[in-house]
DNA sequence: GTTGAGCGTT
C-alpha cells in the first residue's frame, strides 16, 4: 500500500497536521506522539453517526476505520484530565520499566476449543516468536481437553505481544495471561474500571469502541448472563483512574464509572508483601504502642534506649538499613508524597493526576494491610492516616518491590 | 438487577 498521510489535529477545528502511515496502512501511536507528545490515541467524528469514534488501537498501532483513513481530521486523545508533560511520561514509563522483570514465564491460555491440540497451539503461537513449551491440560481419565493450556516463549517481546491481545484459535477467542500462580496480572494502580448501569444492548465491541477515545483498551468484560455492569481495562492506569467517578453516555444511556474492586477469590498477596511483613504494620506505627509519633525519625519514645515502634525495637543499624531500603523504593517515595499531600490538604476531588506512586496507601489499621472497605483504593486524600499515629503505617502494606502488581482484579 | 470463569497431578 502506498504511503498515506492522515490528518491529525489537537482539536476538531484546528489546523491539522499530516502524519504518515506505515506500509500496511496502519499508523503508529508513536508517530502521532512524536508530533503530539502524550497522545494516547485518536478519535474522529463519524460522518454516519455524527458521534466521535475512537480509532482502534492495538499494541500501539492505530488501525484505519472500515473504509480507510479517508479525509477526516483525526483528533488526538490524551489521558483524561491532563496533557502530560514529557517528564511525567518519562517518569511513568521509568516506573514501569523498573517494575517489569523481563523474563518470560508460562502463560495460561484460556478458552481453548476442546479439539485444540498442542501442535495446534504451537503452530498458532509460533507466529509470535519462538515457542519453547506448549501444553493442553486434559482430564487424566478421558484425555479430554480442559479448555485451557500453557505456552512459553523464548523472547519476552513475544510474551508481551501475546498477552496484550486476544487470540482466535480454532474458531474461539482465547485469552493469554500470566497464570495466577505467577502472580497477579493487574498492576497496583488498577487499569480496570467498573462500568455500572450498562444496558443489555451494549456489546463488548460497543464498549471498546466507546472507551477507545480515552486510551488503549486492553480488555472488555461483560458478565453473562446480563447483569447491568461490565469491566473495561485500559493499557494505562492513569486513563482508568481518570475516568472513575464519571457518568458517561453510551448509546444514549448514562453509565457510571468507578473503581473495579479486587475480584473475589484472589488471594495473591505474594510478591507484594515481602516488605510488608518484615517491616510493615507491626514494626512501624501500626501495632499497639501509640508512643512513637514520628515514624522513622525515631526520637523520644517513652521507653528505653532504642527507637521503639510498637513492641519492636530497632537499633541504629537496622534503622539505617530500613531507611535506605525505603528510600530506594518507589513505594516509599509515593508514601512520602502522599503524606505530604494529605497534610497540605491539596487533594483534588477524584482522579488526581498527581502522585504516580504506587503507594496507594492502604488504610492504617491493625494488622491487616489492605484496608477493608472504602479506604482500600483510596485516592481520596485525607481519610487514612487521619488518626494521630505515625502516618507511616499507611502505604506499607503496598509493595515496595512489586514486580508487576498486586491486585488481581 | 452497580463488582468478572475457568489457573498447571506426575
Amino acid at each position: 500500500m502506498a504511503e498515506v498521510y492522515i490528518r491529525v489535529a489537537e482539536e476538531e477545528n484546528e489546523e491539522p497536521m499530516e502524519i504518515p502511515s506505515e506500509d500496511d496502512g496502519t499508523v503508529l501511536l508513536s508517530t502521532v506522539a512524536a508530533q503530539f507528545p502524550g497522545a494516547c490515541g485518536l478519535r474522529f467524528r463519524s460522518p454516519v453517526s455524527q458521534c466521535m469514534r475512537g480509532v482502534r488501537l492495538v499494541e500501539g498501532v492505530l488501525h484505519a476505520p472500515e473504509n480507510g483513513w479517508g479525509n477526516v481530521v483525526y483528533v488526538v486523545n490524551y489521558p483524561k484530565d491532563n496533557k502530560r508533560k514529557m517528564e511525567e511520561i518519562d517518569a511513568s514509563s521509568a516506573v514501569k520499566m523498573k517494575r517489569g522483570d523481563m523474563k518470560t514465564s508460562d502463560l495460561i491460555v484460556l478458552g481453548l476449543p476442546w479439539k485444540t491440540s498442542e501442535q495446534d497451539l504451537k503452530d498458532y503461537f509460533s507466529t509470535f516468536g519462538e515457542v519453547i513449551m506448549v501444553q493442553v491440560k486434559r482430564d487424566a481419565k478421558t484425555g479430554n481437553s480442559k479448555g485451557f493450556g500453557f505456552v512459553r516463549f523464548t523472547e519476552y517481546e513475544s510474551q508481551e505481544k501475546v498477552v496484550s491481545q486476544r487470540h482466535m484459535i480454532d474458531g474461539r477467542w482465547c485469552d493469554c495471561k500470566l497464570p495466577n500462580s505467577k502472580g497477579p496480572d493487574e498492576p497496583l494502580r488498577s487499569r480496570k474500571v467498573f462500568v455500572g448501569r450498562c444496558t443489555e444492548d451494549m456489546t463488548t465491541d460497543d464498549l471498546r469502541q466507546f472507551f477507545m477515545q480515552y486510551g488503549e483498551v486492553t480488555d472488555v468484560f461483560i458478565p453473562k448472563p446480563f447483569r447491568a455492569f461490565s469491566f473495561v481495562t485500559f493499557a494505562d492506569d492513569q486513563v482508568a483512574q481518570g475516568l472513575c467517578g464519571e457518568d458517561l453516555i453510551i448509546k444514549g444511556v448514562s453509565v457510571h464509572i468507578s473503581n473495579a474492586e479486587p475480584k473475589h477469590g484472589n488471594r495473591q498477596f505474594d510478591r507484594t508483601t515481602r516488605f510488608g511483613n518484615g517491616f510493615g504494620a507491626q514494626a512501624f506505627g501500626g501495632g499497639g504502642g501509640g508512643s512513637s509519633r514520628s515514624g522513622l525519625g525515631g526520637s523520644s519514645s517513652t521507653n528505653s534506649s532504642l527507637a521503639n515502634f510498637g513492641s519492636f525495637s530497632l537499633n541504629p543499624a537496622m534503622m539505617a538499613a530500613a531507611q535506605a531500603a525505603l528510600q530506594s523504593s518507589w513505594g516509599m517515595m509515593g508514601m512520602l508524597a502522599s503524606q505530604q499531600q494529605t497534610s497540605t490538604s491539596g487533594s483534588t476531588a477524584s482522579g488526581t493526576s498527581s502522585s504516580r506512586d504506587q503507594s496507594q496507601s492502604f488504610s492504617a489499621g491493625g494488622n491487616s494491610n489492605y484496608g477493608t472497605g472504602s479506604a482500600s483504593l483510596g485516592w481520596g486524600a485525607g481519610s487514612n492516616s487521619a488518626t494521630s499515629g505515625s502516618g507511616f503505617s499507611s502505604g506499607f502494606g503496598s509493595s515496595m518491590e512489586s514486580k508487576s502488581s498486586g491486585w488481581g482484579m
